[in-house]
DNA sequence: AATCTATTCAATAAAGTTATTGAATAGTTA
DNA sequence: TAACTATTCAATAACTTTATTGAATAGATT
């Protein structure tokens, strides 16, 4: 094999996993996944897609090593492979944010239209959680918060929080996080706090990228 | 604008930038331009594309604000936009050696089947350079060792190595770069020292991702 | 063994991507 | 102003990707 060969080989082979992401619902199954294990039922639930083509969309990650799957009775799991596949959903998020105003648009855009509050990063969540009082709630559906979420935060999914605002403090501090920088359940969960007299903010990103910079976290499930 | 619209929106964009990179040749490209600005005709004749093909990928790449252009007398020279389109191929070419077995077999099977040497690491080059002595080669073209290099390496391109042997030492080590882990410069490099009685070894990664690491650097040119 | 059910497969039409060709353009030089 | 030259544009044919439909499959349950 020559020099030019052996390129077209591995610039070929980075190419299909490229494309294997390169689709705006595919991006999105990622994101999913990136919570935990779905079956193809809930996958194409939560992304608005058929049975059929969210199964399809699953193959072309299959097919790219992107995804594994768990088989449990009838149902089929899917998950990400491992932890580079969400590395690589995070550059190219970030590489979005920053880079193609549209994106960043569109974001703050959408926020500021509803939900006009201030948002903590990770590392200013470290730190208020070093210096003591700060309550942390996961406002994402309880399956994901299950298989996994930050150290000491309690589940109060998004649509129980208006029935569970006695569980929360009046006086300390809520921060509210959920998927990533692109779920609004935390920015709900915030507005719904700050109506009813809270303090409460939003983490920026979300679980998987709290995950990723191995910080403490829980698992609730087998 | 509902969640569901907002979510299609940013997906959508997302997947556009994704889409601007899947493809083998715009991520040779990609990597090309890491090393420093390129003419369109440059650029086609490092990728073996015709001058027109070249220019409607860079066109794409543009289009997803990927790269910027710098235009000097009649030509148009290109360049990455910033530093997180290197750190987004960065992110796929790790999940492509990691993840698919294909890419790690080729890398590994050229490699071994040509050029069965040692590599160094970043740190470990880092560390080597702390305890004194090591000959740092950069064995890239002049052009784009003058756009940026490890700082004390010194200039060898590959094409120049076996008339200049005599300028480097017997006894100290010498580590040879290009420009990053699917370049073969620093393999026929490292081939060419050993035969000819030096100890060498070769950089794993190359420069781009040196400069990313913010480790010291020098800059020859205006 | 028969039935059930979650998932995958196969076929298809519509839309998007690619390399090639040759013409057009926008700057530079004479 | 005319000629030159690096780059871009436009048209095209071959190929790839996508969502939809309905049938097939494989494993679980009865």
């Amino acid at each position: 094999m020559n020099k030019r060969d052996f390129k077209d080989k591995v610039y070929g082979e980075l190419a299909k996993i490229t494309k294997s992401m390169a689709n705006p619902h595919r991006l999105e199954i990622i994101e999913l996944l990136a919570q935990g294990e779905f079956s193809v039922e809930q996958i194409a639930e939560q992304t608005h897609l058929s049975i059929a083509n969210a199964s399809q969309h699953l193959q072309v990650l299959k097919t790219a090593q992107l995804v594994d799957i768990n088989r449990q009775g009838n149902f089929i799991y899917y998950r990400l492979a491992n932890s580079n596949v969400f590395k690589t959903w995070k550059a190219l998020r970030e590489l979005g944010v920053e880079r193609i105003a549209t994106v960043e648009k569109l974001v703050k855009d959408f926020r500021k239209s509803k939900f006009d509050f201030e948002s903590v990063s990770i590392d200013a969540l470290v730190e208020k959680i070093g210096h003591g009082k700060v309550t942390i709630i996961d406002v994402r559906p309880e399956a994901e918060y299950k298989q996994g979420h930050i150290a000491n935060a309690i589940s109060i999914p998004m649509d129980q929080l208006a029935k569970r605002l006695k569980e929360l403090p009046k006086r300390t501090e809520i921060v509210a996080y959920c998927r990533g920088p692109f779920c609004v359940f935390a920015d709900e969960a915030v507005a719904l706090l700050v109506k009813a007299g809270y303090k409460a903010s939003r983490l920026e990103e979300g679980f998987p990228d709290w995950q990723l910079k191995a910080l403490p976290m829980e698992v609730s499930m087998n």
